[in-house]
RNA sequence: GGUCCGGUAGUUCAGUUGGUUAGAAUGCCUGCCUGUCACGCAGGAGGUCGCGAGUUCGAGUCUCGUCCGGACCGCCA
């Protein structure tokens, strides 16, 4: 007989019939007269008893059995005599009149258990193991949700899913390629795409008006929690739209997928200029859970005997409410946490705005009490709560306060998983200065249309000009951004002028997209979502590994099937490939 | 490219100031046990302390190098 039912869903409505489950062996109890084995299956956990009394040959068999056997027992329902309350499926058992194995199995490295005892080592060696587990099984099929949840919304607003192609070209914007030789062509590669930006604005001249794809990106970059060299994006575009447009079609998605996914009603989302959460948050990506906005005390600070502060360029502070009475080893142990070279202060100012009204700081050598006083009412603390204050070149301040900002929520507990706060930042910089290379670059990528209002600042103005750009922050995780992009070829020609690049290298690299514009090119613009990163958000995780089945390592390695690794020399031949000397082998 | 944390039994970890035969829990094996569900009880096996050098009478412990894993900065939307 086959399998019948799953191990999830035996309920006492089942007694008395027969049934037939397949699984694994997650645990059994040998008691002498009887044995009971919890058979697993990705639906849940089903108790099957085994009597002596019952079917002793049968009993005999099933203490042999180990863990992660397959197995495939048939026999009756029946209401258990000592309920398992904390198992769905606690009120009933199985009583075994047939055991088949299907295979055996070794001992596994570890657990297969929702609290593993196996390392992250061990587990991604094993991985095929670790997706046995429930909590990781589950955010895989949380990610299957939100994926088809994505389809039938889009879907729903007439958006077409299109394929575009994964062996592409190589461009030296952005991130490093990966690129895959050629057989057919000596000596030339084709490189994985980063994003189908140029693909999907081509779908757009060819009038399919709306598109989306599920797809894999690579960026061949280092690695972190939240970044793989392969992930995946929700990429979108639409023609004959507006930024309006754009950020209220996807902000409908957003709220579709946290409604059927959490059934969560989102209220509309904020909005914030760049130079607004820079200001504020000193990022472009603040988690709005919890306030504690900059406040700029340069002017109340400066002039007054503090050679540190006189010679900043800016003084900013955050109030953090309620907690004036912190301890002097925990103000050191934040002085300390600021001046690891992650973060890179130089060191901690502190006010004290005590219950009393007593103002008590680390510079007050410096500051009479009224000036001090000031700071606070410049930060709106009441008593009870500490300033935390840095200074120094403003880039570098805001990066340092905002860092301390996030840390300090987070010991507060500001930061619950279960609260989102979504938030659009809007009108973002065209361009951004290099001091390496001592050139404009793209901050989101060359084909980004400036704001009308701020052509006219191009030329002399550069990094003032601001794009139709946008990015969709959630919980201070960027979740997704795009962009309107140009569809006029003069301008197109202009902005790449101010990329340096010459009219050769703009029509070796980008001449397919230019001639289309030449053909008719729609207004159009477009986002892409981090797919992994909104499965991770979704699910109330910091790290997108567990959201993807077979994940990288720190390094880039696939531990499991051990990946990369070298090819043989007729491989290489064939590629038409030389290896240098440093390399491996 | 850089900073920090970790590597000891199959696994998760403890291991004091450098000092006799490196421990615990769990898993595994054997036996007993008829209502367990983290079953219980008794017994047993299981270690190149990541690797290499150095300091020392003596190194799991200290130093240097190296490999592996993780977090982060740079990098990357």
């Amino acid at each position: 007989m086959h399998r019948t039912h799953t191990c999830g869903e035996l309920r006492l409505d089942h007694t008395s019939k027969t049934v037939t489950l397949s699984g694994w062996v997650q645990r059994s109890r040998d008691l002498g007269g009887m044995t009971f084995v919890d058979l697993r299956d990705r639906y849940g956990i089903t108790q099957v008893v085994f009597n002596m009394e019952h079917n002793a040959d049968l009993c005999v068999q099933a203490r042999k059995l180990g863990r992660e056997y397959v197995i495939k027992v048939s026999g009756k329902v029946h209401e258990r005599s000592s309920k398992n309350p904390k198992m769905p499926t606690g009120d009933v058992e199985v009583m075994a009149e047939e055991l088949q194995v299907l295979n055996v199995s070794k001992t596994p490295p570890f657990t297969i258990d929702d609290d593993t005892d196996g390392g992250d080592e061990l587990r991604m060696q094993y991985r095929y193991l670790d997706l046995r587990r429930s909590t990781v099984q589950s955010k895989l099929i949380l990610r299957h949700r939100m994926a088809q949840a994505t389809r039938a919304y889009l879907d729903s607003q007439r958006f077409l899913e299109i394929e575009t192609p994964y062996l592409i070209k190589s461009t030296p914007e952005g991130a490093r390629d990966f690129v895959v030789p050629s057989r057919m062509n000596p000596g030339e590669f084709y490189a994985l795409p980063q994003s189908p930006q140029t693909f999907k604005q081509l779908l757009m001249v060819s009038g399919f008006d709306r598109y989306f794809q599920i797809v894999r990106c690579f960026r061949d970059e280092d690695l972190r929690a939240d970044r793989q060299p392969e992930f995946t994006q929700i990429d979108c575009e639409m023609a004959f739209v507006e930024q309006e447009d754009i950020l209220n079609t996807f902000e409908g998605l957003t709220k579709h997928l946290f409604k059927e996914i959490l059934g969560l009603d989102l209220p509309d989302f904020q909005r914030m200029d760049y130079a607004t959460a820079m200001r504020m948050y000193g990022s472009d990506k603040p988690d709005l859970r919890f306030g504690m906005p900059f406040n700029d005390l340069s002017d109340l600070a400066k002039g007054s005997g503090f050679t540190i502060f006189d010679q900043a360029e800016k003084v900013l502070g955050i109030c953090v409410s309620g907690q004036a009475e912190m301890s002097r080893k925990q103000i050191d142990a934040t002085t300390e946490w600021v001046k690891r070279p992650q973060i890179g202060a130089k060191g901690l100012v502190y006010v004290k705005y005590q219950e009393e009204g007593i103002l008590k700081s680390s510079v007050e050598k410096f500051y009479s009490s009224d000036q001090l006083e000031a700071w606070c009412k410049a930060c709106d603390a009441k008593p009870g709560d500490m300033l935390f204050i840095l200074s120094g070149n403003e880039a570098a301040t805001q990066k340092q306060l905002g860092e301390l900002r996030l840390q300090t929520g987070r010991e507060l507990g500001l930061r619950d998983p279960q609260v989102f706060a979504p938030l659009w930042v809007v009108d973002f910089p065209l361009m951004e200065w290099s001091e390496d290379e001592q050139r404009f670059f793209a901050m989101h990528h060359p084909f980004t249309s400036p704001k009308p209002e701020d052509i006219h600042l191009l030329e002399d103005h550069t990094s003032k000009v601001r794009a139709n750009a946008y990015d969709l922050v959630i919980n201070g995780v960027e979740v997704g951004g795009g962009s309107i992009r140009i569809h006029d070829r003069g301008l197109q020609s202009k902005i790449f002028d101010l990329l340096r690049f010459t009219r050769e290298e703009a029509q070796a690299q980008f001449g397919f997209l230019m001639n289309a514009f030449e053909y008719g090119a729609p207004p159009h613009g477009g986002i892409a979502f981090g797919f992994d990163r909104l499965a991770s958000l979704f699910g109330g995780s910091e790290t997108i590994r567990d959201y993807i089945a077979f994940p990288k390592n720190n390094s880039g390695r696939d531990v499991m099937i051990d990946a990369p690794a070298v090819i043989d020399e007729k491989q290489l031949e064939e590629l038409h490939i030389a290896l240098r000397n440093s390399s491996k082998k």
